[in-house]
DNA sequence: TTCATTTGATAACAAATGTTATCGCATGCT
DNA sequence: AGCATGCGATAACATTTGTTATCAAATGAA
């Protein structure tokens, strides 16, 4: 699972080795929740295998805000970072394999590498980026149409449209299910 | 202007000094552009008075998605960092004293203070929370309705309501002036 | 296989929001 | 003061999206 991402880290064997041992690995069925609505993350994820989404409760109906899929890290971020209960909720959509780590560890690991200047830009342009993703994403929602922001999905993460079922789709773009429906079959005849 | 801000910073009284040597001042009118769509962005404002908006052209109509009022700073953040062209305009809404500082002296400071463990940190925390509020901005967004936004700008940020035109705020909210003339009217109503 | 459950499509109707046009008030400029 | 302009309210109508209900197909468990 790790050893992909080895040649990234400018690491010595052994603490390349100490990191990795921190972490666990799980075997869960589809619709496994990983972290509760209300409760503190304290693990983030890794998944080797399967798919997972971010969800909001709101007045019962969910809410998705994100997907992710094989080799991304998954935690409700905010909570893991600041110790806040968590307003999302993190569950598994497909059967999935994941690795876990748990803050304790995770903080140590951070510590020791951000002495590490190379490491620690990195994480640095990753909080950017981060930030600008949001911001491109939130743009489109306001910007585009569902039909659009639906395009836009095919085209920028057919991932989440093979895979996803499509009621968490509909939820993720903002409209009812009923009406992802209808986007479809209007793309459809336009075709 | 900077000297409220003097012990938010461990310098030396030189350092100090050289810092804000590179900001300059100057007054505009109401409704001045800048940052130009498509510019890329030299300069980091702040505010000393006045208020600023940025907004996107999206065919035409203007989409207005930050607002920012005194001590604040505005930058078109991701084409100032990246140099890439910006996708957002800067405007003054209200007549405005600015101080701005360009790109290269900025990057000169940040490379100095952030060897300064302390300021690092904060840095980095800055970026996190920034995040944050995007995301909270964004789920509200798809959570609430144009109305319960409404009333959330009014709870918490009341800057925006006194002193920005409403149309601006429409399209912050993401609806027509039509649909949030509406919106008040309603409100009116009820109590 | 068989049955229950999940998922997705569709129709009919309701509610929310956009579009266009008109009016009036306030503001700033000369 | 007088006038143009910007801003906001409102009405009438159009379009988009939500709600509820029903049905069919796919999927999973016994």
């Amino acid at each position: 699972m790790f050893s992909q991402f080895r040649n990234e880290f400018p690491l010595s064997e052994e603490k390349w080795n100490e990191y990795i041992s921190y972490f666990d690995r799980i075997e869960v069925p589809a619709k496994t929740i990983l972290l509760k609505e209300g409760e503190i993350s304290k693990k983030l994820f890794i998944i080797e295998k399967g798919c997972i989404r971010v969800w909001f409760n709101n007045n019962g109906k969910d809410l998705t805000t994100q997907f992710f899929f094989e080799n991304q890290s998954v935690a409700s971020i905010e909570s893991f970072m600041k110790k806040f209960p968590s307003q999302a909720a993190v569950e598994t959509i497909e059967p999935s394999v994941l690795w876990y780590i748990h803050k304790n560890d995770l903080d140590k690991i951070l510590e020791e590498i951000k002495e590490i200047p190379d490491l620690r830009d990195r994480l640095i342009n990753m909080l950017f980026q981060r930030t600008f993703d949001y911001m491109k994403y939130f743009v489109s929602f306001i910007k585009d149409s569902p039909a659009q922001r639906y395009l836009n999905l095919i085209e920028e993460r057919p991932q989440i449209i093979q895979r996803v079922p499509q009621h968490y789709i509909a939820s993720y773009l903002g409209v009812t299910t009923v009406h992802l429906s209808r986007i479809k079959s209007k793309l459809l005849q336009k075709k």
